[in-house]
DNA sequence: AACATATATAAGTCAATTCGAATATTTAAA
DNA sequence: TTTAAATATTCGAATTGACTTATATATGTT
């Protein structure tokens, strides 16, 4: 896993919003859904891409699947990117 | 411009080269050129997503053309990101 | 076992991107 | 003003990415 796959995984905007979801702590991935407002099968496919990308990690709780950052540093990268843009 | 555009900047492994080069300091696009091995228009269209991302800045000097980078922070970035990655 | 809920995968479309090849532009020097 | 060097633009092919629709899988409940 190279740098490159990390930025290519923070491309989409829908992943930021992914992100931007679970800043709080871990979140299930139907409360994901409704707050990036696309289709399940999209955000599904996102999130499989986030987490090939080691950004986050996920955990089973019955028929849910809970989702949460593998390192919170993620957000101060976002937020010097933002500086520069 | 928002965070979306510098991360899709990032993303292209010749960029990456490109800011790699540029890392010493101000550097002529005849330098960078053979440094990526690509060809001479290819880098030219990388170096424009770059300057359109706001992340290089470029200044004429005769017919050569200088690169440096704009905001130095961009190498803690990527550092920061190849720790994730 | 049948059913409902939550999530994943597959297939297809549309737009965007990378790159090379060919060509155009700019600037300096002869 | 012709020529050479450096860089930019255009065009087209191949690839990749985001998304939707349809379908499959998994788990819990009745």
């Amino acid at each position: 896993m190279s740098e490159v796959d990390v930025f290519k995984a923070l491309v989409a905007r829908t992943r930021l919003k992914i992100l931007e979801c679970i800043k709080g702590g871990e979140k299930c991935i139907c409360e994901i859904i409704p707050y990036t407002g696309k289709s399940q099968p999209c955000v599904s496919q996102h999130l499989k891409v986030l987490k090939q990308a080691g950004i986050i990690y996920e955990r089973k709780d019955g028929t849910r699947v809970m989702i949460k950052v593998s390192d919170e540093n993620i957000y101060n990268i976002i937020e010097q990117v933002k500086k520069i843009g």
